[in-house]
DNA sequence: TTATTTATGTCAGTCATGTTGACATATTTT
DNA sequence: AAAATATGTCAACATGACTGACATAAATAA
């Protein structure tokens, strides 16, 4: 190993800067997936970290953001189609979702054409959460985008979506470009 | 919302590629910084998929990775810097510890100058878990670094760095930056 | 019209992984 | 000799997943 070893300025990060020379061996590549592999569970850990203590007040947890957060952005999203996103069965939806409407921060509407299904929005105290939750992640991310030049964001947008499943890619597409800004009324 | 909407072309993910416009609104820019979000969530999800499958196989879960992963990049750490990594109870590490240790995947061994130290290291069989389970998510960051330029490797690392609470980034530099590559030999 | 399928909900039990609190043992440091 | 440190362990509990079985209402097909 070379140079991969000096410690960063804080500031910059771990091998970062302009001055950073292209991959040479293929150890050092190895090494460089290695570094990302583990910026992702760090990253991610601490992504998830400011939710986590607002929804603490509530008596709520990760899956309640969930939630709350694909129903902000899919008002009148089917049960079904919420359960094509998170990956999880009904019965796990089932008790966050009760939870959720009993304390008044989702409603449940009739399907129109189909009055067997029933609709999820977000009541005005729902987007006040779903606000409040978004708010320190939009802030983090655009922190740590003015750390990476313009058009930085649009590589990280390509290269996570490449992270997704080839066969999940078409779906988080779909969903990713679901416009609702957080806490806009439906 | 202007073009957001556009289905992308199934290669180039959401609103990638050379002719995207850079940001004009602020709107836009939240939309952006959300489907950030989401995708950092699916692509988190999927990353992680892999290698769940493969534990399943011993009966182990995400646990037991993330521990056979810090032991693999840090031969001879101390359960107490193990723990620190991870960021959970000794009473949490203890039970995935054991059944590794049992399982002969990881093994103690007393520290030379402090003898109440348990320093962790993996055993061959532990070795070959390790190689295994990071193999996929190598090929999978491999494969979408691809997609981005040369240099995209480096702008993700720094984001991801960013995204790392401040107070935090200090130490997880000094993780990420042990060298030991995985199925190395201690 | 009757039968089947679909959308949703619910009960009951299990598992993985985190938590707190209390306590034990060996070893090092004061 | 006393205190602090590194590790381990027991017990109880919470969250959020799971499977399997079953129930109801509404839409669709035969």
């Amino acid at each position: 190993m070379t140079d991969i070893n000096k410690i960063p300025h804080d500031e910059s990060g771990p091998e970062a800067g302009a001055d950073a020379p292209l991959l040479v061996s293929e150890a050092e590549r190895t090494a460089q997936l290695l570094q990302l592999t583990e910026l992702l569970f760090f990253a991610y850990r601490d992504f998830i970290s400011d939710p986590d203590e607002i929804l603490s007040e509530f008596g709520f947890g990760r899956a309640h953001h969930r939630v709350v957060h694909f129903v902000s952005r899919n008002p009148g999203i089917k049960v079904a189609d919420l359960l094509d996103i998170l990956a999880i069965t009904k019965q796990s939806l089932g008790r966050v979702l009760k939870q959720l409407i009993e304390g008044d921060f989702i409603r449940q509407q009739e399907g129109p054409r189909d009055r067997r299904q029933r609709l999820l929005y977000l009541t005005a105290k729902g987007r006040a959460l779903a606000v409040r939750l978004s708010a320190p992640q939009l802030d983090r991310l655009a922190k740590a985008l003015e750390e990476v030049g313009p058009g930085g964001a649009e590589q990280i947008r390509a290269a996570l979506y490449h992270v997704v499943s080839p066969h999940n890619r078409h779906q988080v597409s779909r969903i990713v470009l679901a416009n609702q800004r957080i806490g806009d009324q439906p």
